[in-house]
DNA sequence: ACAATAAATGTTATCGGTTACATTGTTTAT
DNA sequence: ATAAACAATGTAACCGATAACATTTATTGT
């Protein structure tokens, strides 16, 4: 691998020409940048950017924290990270971290080790500590979809209690009055944000709330069927089920129907996310849309805003969310469906 | 952030000896060690690990070429190759292609500028020129899951045209004998070959292959949505649609429920990959396992292996598939069903 | 006790760029 | 014609760690 001395001797010229020549070439004579491109094409070099990146101090790299990145939602907002980042030329380093907290700090470390610029953590945790914020008490870090209560950082998320509610109303105006919720982890925000959403509608519709109509899921498919086996085999009568995202809610139909449930017409099934299965269940969700490219491309230019010193730690994007209504939800069944037969 | 000559001052010694401290403590004393030891934590010292890599020469950064991080199989592939890479040290540099050519050269050329020591490739292109390969005329590239035909670097892949004659013969023992295919891209490999495997095994059950029944995809559920459809509105009978992935598969499931149609009474419907939907689709997808997670591991394991110079070009890891018969493949209707009603 | 050997530590060049400053060559103004 | 201003190019320090080599200190054997 040929370096700049060797370009800089090839063409008769110095080290700093060399650099200058790519840097700002408008410094240098036409005739010298010849003589220079001319030897950087001979000798086929490529500019060390390693060094560059060592010497500058800049990485230009973004560490992302991704509880899974098995996850269609977060796929999306992945490939808007992406095309943001490469837009701005910095790369990105995902990292799958299954939740981990210490996974998360190990890699948040990266910051220390100057491997990379800032973090972007879709997850309500902070993998920093305090001392790490920078003189404004900000820290190198933006924080997406899943948001802390009290950020040090710049935040996009979307207003799920708003959301949840929207959807909730949704099912009331169908006429439903025992709707059960499968929600999301209890450490996850966004599941005591949906389910306040889901509250607050019960309460404007004169409805009650009620504990036992409260399931425990963990956002994948097989939480959403153990959920919904769960609701099969408890005495409390219920029209629809709202969950907290759409894979619960396709794990839930898929219990359902196995025994021989009609949706909707026995049983309305609701959804959040609006990944692209949604559309092709059968039958096809009702869902929440969240515009998940949107999301990380919010996210990255956010954290480069900040890496630039441009950004106040108050920054808080909310972006619109969209009820999509389809064929899981319908009309309350007249009769409550004797769900234990 | 401090460095290691301020170490060195705080602590009464060389750089060097604090280096050691770091690298080979039994080379440093005891005492000396607590004394560094201590200034080290004073600090709050951590390397520069740009530093260390620009002086190394090895980056530990693995760039992964993916066609999309979208697609539910590729994200357990991810999975399989973050465990592998933190295991040994590396990084994962992971970049959406959406399978464009001139982005995967773009990325590749990583390599050259010295911020990355390998490439895994998830798809069947070679990014690199043949100028590129070592001594031994390998590349720094592992290329799994969809493999070029004449690979210039080790291979992880699935015998893709022995398991699809493996579910081709699936349907033929239900008694199917107007088999549909549904494929992906006409530029993919794996298209090829599990669209040979479909003729080795119409052909073994003395099947004739009829090219009108083979229908394009693009592996997204949207495809298999519209290749049902022009299925619905062709005049050949058809008993049975094998298609080249799940998302596909339930695309066509989706848009067959739409025309009437019962699954698999009326008509089997195959996929390829085992995502997890597949199981819990209604009915549950029969189709094809392949061990995800190990494709990942397997290739970072091999990559790492041509880094260090102890890999030969002919290394083909071949994975093992696994035929899962679930409930939308059953046997083929007395009568074939007049698909165009 | 003293050379020979081993252990511990220090000095400094190095990796490949960037850039402040120094130097040389060329115009312009008077 | 000559000083001043500017353009083009060169020199070398620097970023932070590593490691070859040099030097100092401790240990061993006789």
């Amino acid at each position: 691998m040929s370096n700049i001395r060797e370009v800089a001797d090839l063409a008769g010229v110095s080290v700093a020409t060399v650099s200058r020549t790519l840097q700002q070439p408008e410094l240098v004579s036409p005739k010298t940048r010849a003589k220079v491109t001319r030897a950087i094409e001979q000798l086929n070099y490529k500019p060390n950017l390693m060094a560059v990146k060592f010497r500058s101090g800049k990485t230009h790299n973004i560490v992302v924290l991704v509880p899974t990145v098995a996850n269609v939602f977060f796929a999306r907002v992945i490939r808007g990270m992406q095309e943001a980042a490469a837009a701005e030329g910095y790369s990105l380093l995902l990292v799958n971290t299954m939740g981990d907290n210490a996974t998360e700090q190990n890699y948040a470390r990266m910051i220390h080790t100057s491997q990379a610029d800032g973090v972007v953590q879709l997850r309500a945790f902070n993998p920093f500590n305090d001392n790490d914020a920078d003189e404004q008490g900000l820290l190198p870090m933006v924080n997406a979809c899943e948001i802390l209560d009290t950020p040090q950082c710049p935040t996009v998320s979307l207003d799920n209690r708003l959301a949840a509610a929207a959807m909730t109303e949704h099912l009331v105006e169908l006429g439903h009055q025992h709707i059960a919720m499968i929600k999301g982890p209890a450490s996850s925000p966004l599941t005591r944000e949906r389910m306040l959403g889901f509250k607050d509608a019960l309460q404007e519709a004169g409805l009650k709330y009620c504990e036992e109509l409260m399931f425990d899921g963990d956002f994948t498919l097989q939480s959403g069927y153990d959920a919904a086996d769960r609701i099969l085999s408890q005495s409390q009568p219920v029209s629809a089920i709202f969950c907290e995202n759409d894979e619960m809610a396709l794990g839930a139909i898929s219990r359902l129907k196995a025994a021989g449930l009609r949706i909707p017409e026995d049983i309305s099934v609701s959804g959040f996310d609006n990944i692209a299965f949604a559309k092709f269940s059968d039958p096809p969700l009702t869902t929440i849309a969240q515009p998940a490219e949107e999301f990380g491309e919010t996210a990255i230019n956010l954290l480069i805003d900040v890496l630039k010193g441009k950004a106040k730690r108050a920054v808080k994007v909310i972006l619109p969310y969209q009820l999509i209504i389809r064929n899981s939800t319908g009309p309350a069944p007249a009769q409550p469906v004797n769900l234990t037969r």
